[in-house]
DNA sequence: CTATTTGATGGCACCGGTGCCAATTGAGGA
DNA sequence: TCCTCAATTGGCACCGGTGCCATCAAATAG
């Protein structure tokens, strides 16, 4: 296996030297001799010139650097493909970074990012620690907040709060009476904490519900084995879940106890993924536009290194998705 | 917003060279104040040493460039996920590049990856263009292929003909007469060829069978309203399903007609999505082990890289996963 | 026929690191 | 006190490009 070739070699076995060679690639004028000479080199040896060396020079890597705590989760999945898609009409390489939900790991791969030189950094962040702080406020580069606000930064975030209140009224207005909401580690500050809030205020304008809040987590095994439990020593009318993945875990548990959805007890999720449609019955849920979201964090990223001003925060609207797995009011 | 700082602005503070300050970071012998000066330096600027200047010197990047046709896809993430925690492990950071099933984006990203320097190459590719050929025959950096099989290179792939097979025994055996195959275009020669002629050559050994063959694509939406036709027109007993994907969309189609899974019509699929045993009736399904997958191509271009020697290909096993949506025999 | 302009190319310093080799320093031995 | 040797540190060339500026030859003007 040869080594890789260089613009030098390039340039030698054309007879001219790098600068020319370089000129060729940068667009300067010259002969149309040596351009072909050139050219044919470049072909046969399928020369490229080192994106590194190039950045190095040019003190800019045309690299958005991507925090992501997964890539199996179809939230960050979709978001993902849509600040690609975006960045890459634009030019630049996006450089996902997968974090596994490690708190340690995801400050380690801030620096990793940094020290790769990267133009921005997006951060599809679950929490923001101090040391997540102490970092970003050390770094003159751009970032930008996907799904968490933060507070000293640029942030694009769903409508938590908002989504979590119109779902709670609507469960007030069908008249349930015994809700339990799912919800996860208040860690997680946009779904832990300003959607159960939101759902809670939009429930409980009058005092008649009884609310009971669980914590599961973000996965389908926890929540389900956390329903199962639930569901030993009591039944609620309808359960709203914090996410879709931990409605369709409520799915499985309900349906294993032989309980019918809605007729027994209804479920409500958020997320709006596909596959929600597809079920028996539809799982009603809200929908939110992640697609917007990644568009939006990936402009944004663009226009901060393009010194262009941006809004603090970007609030993604979401959409009630109304499905058949709420039982509805007098039937 | 700072220029960022270099090493040499780091020596200069210190009162050494920068020759001093590498030597900091590549574990040189020194006196305990020089290190303890530029301990301190560091430590306030956060400085950390340029990636790309580095690799530059060190002709090589730690870098494995990864082309994957898409992020949000089931199989896809977990392939991913697991390709990156391996390489994490080991140093090496994944460059992951989506091609959002273009295949003129493929060939330009993976120019662009060599362009980049990266030590190695995953391909997830859905097919072997000529135009493929011709460029990894012009590189001289290790690729691996993962989910196609690649004849002049190192693949891992699936038993997607085994896997077929046996479904197609399966099928054969449950006594079922009147089977549609929904497959994926012949492209993609794992899905579309092998594990379709698996299936038939699983069902066919003995002649009775009538099948009928339908070709949809990888969504959900094609599948549906291909399913929803059929179904007009015809009731199978059974319907195997080249992907997951395509069964849950058969599930929706098959429900909507009024129809009962599995009393009415069977559904079989192919990828063992976590979801398949979530929704009701649970999905009979075959489980690839992506996973495992994943794991096997980082390992092998590892080796590769550091010059081991690794089998040609590479096969993952499948394991069956019975649901409850294939009526029994007898019943 | 010489002066001027223009197009093509070469030379060179620099981007931010690394690492070899030489120079410097200080301690210990003769 | 002078020399030797080891521990530190500095100097420098190089990695693979870029781009400014100088050079040189040919073409055009005067």
């Amino acid at each position: 296996m040869r080594r890789k070739i260089t613009m030098q070699d390039v340039a030698d076995m054309c007879g001219v030297t790098k600068s020319t060679v370089s000129r060729y690639f940068n667009g300067g004028s010259m002969k149309e001799e040596t351009r072909k000479k050139i050219k044919a080199i470049i072909d046969q040896y399928h020369y490229e010139p080192n994106t590194f060396a190039q950045s190095l020079k040019a003190r800019k890597s045309k690299i958005i650097g991507i925090i992501a705590p997964c890539l199996d989760s179809t939230v960050s999945s979709r978001i993902l493909m849509s600040i690609d898609e975006y960045l890459r009409k634009h030019n630049y390489t996006s450089l996902i970074i997968n974090t596994n939900h490690d708190d340690t790991l995801e400050l380690k791969s801030m620096e990793s990012l940094w020290r790769m030189n990267v133009d921005g950094m997006i951060l599809l962040a679950t929490s923001v620690s101090e040391a997540h702080k102490a970092f970003l406020n050390k770094i003159d580069i751009p970032f930008v907040f996907v799904g968490q606000q933060y507070e000293e930064g640029i942030s694009i975030i769903n409508n938590d709060y908002e989504a979590g209140k119109m779902i709670g009224k609507y469960v007030r207005q069908q008249g349930f009476q015994d809700v339990v909401y799912v919800s996860v580690d208040e860690e997680d500050v946009a779904v832990g904490v300003n959607r159960k809030q939101g759902v809670l205020d939009g429930l409980s304008s009058d005092k008649k519900h009884h609310v009971k809040v669980l914590t599961a987590d973000f996965s389908y095994s926890k929540t389900e084995v956390c329903m199962k439990q639930l569901l030993q020593e009591y039944h609620p009318e309808i359960i709203i879940c914090a996410t879709d993945k931990q409605a369709l875990a409520t799915y499985k548990a309900v349906q294993d106890s032989g309980l019918h959805i809605p007729n027994d007890i209804s479920i409500i999720g958020f997320g709006g993924y596909e596959v929600c449609s597809l079920i028996q019955p539809r799982l009603t849920t809200v929908k939110f536009d992640n697609e917007k979201a990644g568009f939006l964090a990936a402009k944004t990223i663009l226009d901060l290194i393009n010194k262009h001003t941006v809004d603090k925060v970007q609030i993604i609207s979401y959409e009630f998705m109304e499905g058949d797995s709420v039982r509805k009011r007098g039937k």
